[in-house]
DNA sequence: TATTGTTATACTCTATAACTATA
DNA sequence: TATAGTTATAGAGTATAACAATA
């Protein structure tokens, strides 16, 4: 068995999986191909569900502020938009007070499927951490939310 | 202070940092960022570097078994290779014993820029995990690894 | 028939630059 | 002068399809 012989073993890796980057790249990756299968009935993609969070956590809101919410461009969040309110989930209302903004919100039909698609992420999310305890887990975020 | 007020407050993200899909994007984002900056006077770009974790962990190595060794297509290590090989840190060699496929191996220079790159990365992951206790990291990896 | 490397191509996600309107 | 939204555009990074050589 020489070193071109790996045809049978497609995971050494003995050396990628002690990289914090190799780690953190690939368990994200995984999770998002879980959570978009999750999300697929409802018609939602990973990073809209993303943005439907920010808009429930910030309440009506700029595009702007979604946009540094969630840690994008605001030329990202215009596309971003458009397609959530595309598929009838959020309005753009003009904001009187200040007329250079529009106000994004949730439509009843938004909240809806807001709902329900938080709730199959929430659910991919604990399927995907099923493999550690409660306590694991919660140091596994609380770690990760230290380091940003 | 109403909703759209928040200019002044840019990460409220009290419901978006419990979401696993966040904190993973954003800390591999960052680390991302970290190591890139640290690989730059190398010339090196952060995925370039894992081919090269890759490759000495493997050995001499068919460009199918790096690409299985770090999770892309074949198509993708043509061009990573392309790179590498570009920048005479590694060669393309026929392998004998099956003609169909190359050997990819370090140069001389290629070991040494190697050396002293993964030192930079690892320099780089180490700040980045400096608000963690050493214990505290190790679990974060072994948490990772595990999800895996 | 299957696999390796390659090319051409296309798709996704994202940002930069420039514009309009408002402030 | 500065900010919000928009558009056009371009750049990463990646994969799929099709091909030649080889097994």
């Amino acid at each position: 068995m020489g070193a071109m012989s790996r045809e049978s073993d497609p995971e050494p890796r003995n050396e990628l999986t002690n990289r914090l980057g190799y780690l953190l790249k690939h368990t994200q990756q995984r999770l998002y191909e879980l959570t978009a299968a999750a999300l697929e009935p409802f018609g939602l993609a990973g990073r809209e569900l993303a943005v439907l969070v920010v808009l429930d956590a910030l309440g009506p809101t700029s595009q702007q502020d979604a946009a540094r919410g969630l840690g994008v461009d605001r030329t990202t969040m215009v596309a971003l938009i458009d397609g959530l309110e595309a598929k009838g989930l959020v309005i753009r209302r003009p904001f009187e007070e200040d007329r250079r903004r529009n106000v994004v919100e949730f439509t009843d039909q938004g909240r809806d499927v807001y709902a329900k698609a938080v709730a199959a992420g929430d659910a991919a999310e604990s399927q995907f951490l099923s493999g550690l305890s409660g306590s694991e887990a919660a140091r596994l975020k609380a770690a990760l939310r230290s380091l940003l």
